[in-house]
DNA sequence: AACCATCAATTATTATTTTTCATGCAATAG
DNA sequence: CTATTGCATGAAAAATAATAATTGATGGTT
């Protein structure tokens, strides 16, 4: 019936990787001969040419290129559900793959992780940031298992649950003006260098729910991939920063910064906990969502 | 170096299909005993059963169910790339699938379905509905390429385009105390019968954007699946109808039906175009959104 | 209780597919 | 010009998969 196996995508794959009919082959412990058999009955199959042939390399065609796509979607849900057979096989329970959209959430993801790890001590628990199609895309290609972000998303086939309440505030420096006022109004930042992560405007909660809305801007806009970094920046009156409260208080014991609310009545944010629908009954992975709530309301008690 | 081909998966899904290892067989085109064979090898290198054996009959166990569900996920796929190279090799475009998130926009679907196969004869369009993550998860899944939807959503990976602009209006029948006044309050629903398509109240405008937040509700809620029928119950007097102001002028030659505004102001809406952002280079698929917006333009000429 | 039909599992055999080996040929580098 | 590298090909060998023919087990029917 189907021509397609799943050799044929390892196989485009292995040449894309290498470069290479002779390279791919020692990969996939052929010869290379064997694989040029198999690829010329592919093409012959198909009816048409997945490579050009020029010279002694090969370059894919279009279809080449198309089926290359197919490959790199597939094959890795394939190897995944090997390995969860594998691991229900040996007793163990899976793997939990969490995808991160929310960069300060590591710090909160890191305290949920290990009490997890001591609960279920059968689980490998696989933190991933850089998906093909971003978050929710993940969960629907079975990149991830779960998804930690601050957009949720009432779809069917998801469930997001929120798990964690915090506050963002703007953070200064030591020497800063605004360090000390009981709040800072969106039009006081206009002189000010905002450094934020490496992510689109239209994520940042900074401009959605708080400049753009008053029409204000900062002056410069600077970008850092760590916190820590960004931290650094700020602590020696290179800019200020966005980040949630607790964060901040986490850390003014290594740096030296502050927070300030956003506006008047602070800035509320959520963080969410999302998964596949089919995956609620997934033993393990319910049990991280218990958990981090557990957490939640454990920081609530401290809040009021 | 990996266990499960192709053929597993499909010889799962044509187990669970007919219940029996002879059925499948059957259908596969094998021997029962050559069905036999490959399953107990493939229970062996996976080291667990996939199915239970019940006296003459099989079974699913968990991972049974497991497999069963990514075989559903990937095989589909795989018919769908064969197909696409299929058709690339005869020189034909490939093939086109939408899906509808919004019942009544099939009549509009069809209004522009018509031109586009014209223009492009070689390629296949192929209407579906029912996907098994709701409509953006298809997108993502790969089951469909483009999804007509009043909502958009923008994430990464995905890009939604505006292509038809409407206003939604209540649809009375002749004798109904109602017709002809300028505009509908919520409260005034409450004595009515109100009919709708079988999706969640959620999806329901009427409910979303007019009833629950003015705290009406109808009498009574009764649930049709087609447009015809729908027109059909409100002609008769049977109850109202919340439908696209167009579709009711167009179909009240054929029913006696006439449109109210809903509130002073009517109630906006949109109808957008989704696609995934890796196949925005296709052009046949593009066609097919910049279609939709000549059509929107024409459509607003007619509108002031 | 005997009989029949259905189904999965075995076993031995046959058929098919895949891989290898031994080459040839073309392109490239030195 | 020669050595090298890489792909293609045909025939032989090896590995894999399918079949036919049975067996044993399980229900349903009379």
């Amino acid at each position: 019936m189907g021509i397609l196996e799943r050799s044929h995508l390892e196989i485009i794959r292995a040449v894309s990787q290498h470069g290479s009919l002779t390279a791919a082959a020692e990969k996939l412990h052929l010869t290379q001969s064997a694989l040029s058999h198999t690829v010329r009955k592919l093409e012959e199959q198909l009816g048409l040419p997945v490579w050009y042939r020029e010279g002694r390399s090969l370059r894919p065609t279009q279809a080449g290129e198309y089926l290359l796509s197919v490959a790199n979607r597939l094959l890795p849900q394939l190897v995944h559900t090997e390995e969860r057979l594998k691991q229900f096989a040996q007793g163990e329970r899976g793997s939990l793959r969490i995808g991160m959209e929310c960069h300060p959430c590591y710090q909160w993801l890191l305290k949920i992780v290990s009490p997890y790890l001591a609960q279920w001590p059968d689980v490998d628990v696989d933190v991933k940031q850089k998906f093909q199609f971003g978050g929710i895309g993940a969960l629907f290609g079975y990149e991830i298992d779960m998804l930690v972000t601050p957009d949720p998303l009432y779809k069917p086939g998801l469930t997001f649950e929120p798990v964690f309440d915090y506050e963002q505030v703007l953070v200064v420096g030591p020497q800063h003006p605004l360090r000390g006022v009981e709040y800072v109004l969106p039009k006081q930042l206009s002189g000010e260098t905002l450094i934020t992560y490496p992510v689109a405007i239209e994520r940042l909660d900074i401009y959605t729910l708080f400049l753009i809305p008053a029409g204000a801007a900062p002056k410069r806009h600077k970008i850092i991939e760590t916190t820590d970094i960004m931290l650094q920046m700020v602590a020696s009156g290179r800019g200020v920063a966005a980040l949630p409260r607790w964060l901040v208080e986490d850390q003014s014991a290594k740096f030296d910064v502050a927070p300030v609310k956003l506006g008047k009545r602070g800035l509320a944010k959520q963080i969410f906990l999302g998964f596949r629908e089919v995956d609620a009954d997934i033993d393990y992975l319910r049990a991280f969502v218990d958990l981090a709530d557990t957490h939640r309301n454990k920081a609530r008690l401290f809040l009021h």
